[in-house]
DNA sequence: GTGGTCTAGACCACC
DNA sequence: GTGGTCTAGACCACG
């Protein structure tokens, strides 16, 4: 279901929270849909339930699940209204690239990492 | 001489380090330019000693610059070509492209984006 | 577990640097084994925690381990076939055997000693 | 006259030293010739005058040179006697080459940098 | 619980 | 004076 990576540096409940994202984005859920409980969820990724705790409550404070206590977590009507979550990625892929620019790397060395990323598909 | 910002996220060590890089870059510092004293810029940053000297031995580890215990920290002959930081930021960059291409931002976006960071060169 | 010489030249953190390394080397530790926390080893060494912390941040720098937070510390997948203490152990050796030349020592001296230290491989 | 590298992580002093028996070694220095001042040395080599007294007292404990007040310095009947730095220099570079072995450097690269060193001639 | 950052201050060798 | 090592303890984010 979901691929967590456990060396990278972004919060593992971050990383949650993306797929959640994107599973919407991609039209694969839709509101209304209900989301494995969070038991099944932490022990299918062998994670704390906590981490994956954490991962809703921010999805919920940001309107893109809610959750109903004691039926389960569901998509918000309102959840596909991000742009935010793409301009977000979009900011902070323009701030790396900045500070890799600061520190040397090249414009060609950049435009051959895109390539490459969308090469491998 | 340097600016650091006591509430931003990244680490005060971190902005100490990217604006030596930066001071050589552009050329500012040259190879065995001698740097402040520790004692010195922590002083003039009112930072701990050992906050600035963590800055400066991640700095010799990359190679950026030499210490030389009882005379002082030098620009090394090596500064500008160097691989390790720009290795390291090459691979930040690529994971954070990975997973801003994971959330949905498209290739022509990335292309507009270099660009826009490099100017028109 | 480790065995630390407080009385050696060589700095505590660098003893346990070398003794990673060394297991890594040996297969005792392998990519992605968890290492003992911070807090518990610095108990058991009866080091100050920042000690243990500073070896493990170089070895993370040297890409043999990689720390997450709240998780651990873990062998990197690159731990093994390491450039960076090579080169850089290689680098030292250079150094030492040039000036051991210049203080006399002859070329088959260093041939036998080399062989010495592997044995008659 | 001398070559002093400040990059070098064994002290400037020590340096003065190895290259002041080098050339008692190498017989460009015999007993009671005369160095040069302090003073002059210092200059020459841009380093600090105690620096090189530093140096010149060791020298003269170890009983290499002999220094006449408001004469200048000598090389000693005795400095002839020196096994014991060349033996030094080889126990140093056995200790470096183990460390190094244990970090994973192969027997074939100590050959070839060997013989990169004898070959620079 | 984990590691990461920062402060504070001791002691050392070297210049 | 310089940088290097080590100890001690505070506070933070993350699991």
């Amino acid at each position: 279901m979901f691929i967590i990576d456990l060396h990278s540096r972004t919060p593992v409940y971050e990383q949650i929270k993306e797929q959640v994202i994107n599973l919407v984005n991609t039209g694969e859920l839709k509101p209304d849909d209900k989301l494995m409980s969070l038991r099944q969820l932490s022990g299918e990724l062998h994670l704390n339930i906590n981490t994956v705790k954490r991962a809703f409550s921010d999805l919920e404070a940001e309107k893109i699940v809610y959750s109903a206590p004691g039926r389960g977590i569901f998509i918000s009507e309102t959840a596909l209204d991000n742009t935010i979550v793409k301009n977000n990625a979009t900011a902070e892929l323009k701030r790396i690239a900045l500070s890799a620019k600061q520190k040397g790397v090249k414009k060609e060395d950049m435009i051959k990492l895109v390539n490459e990323i969308f090469g491998e598909e």
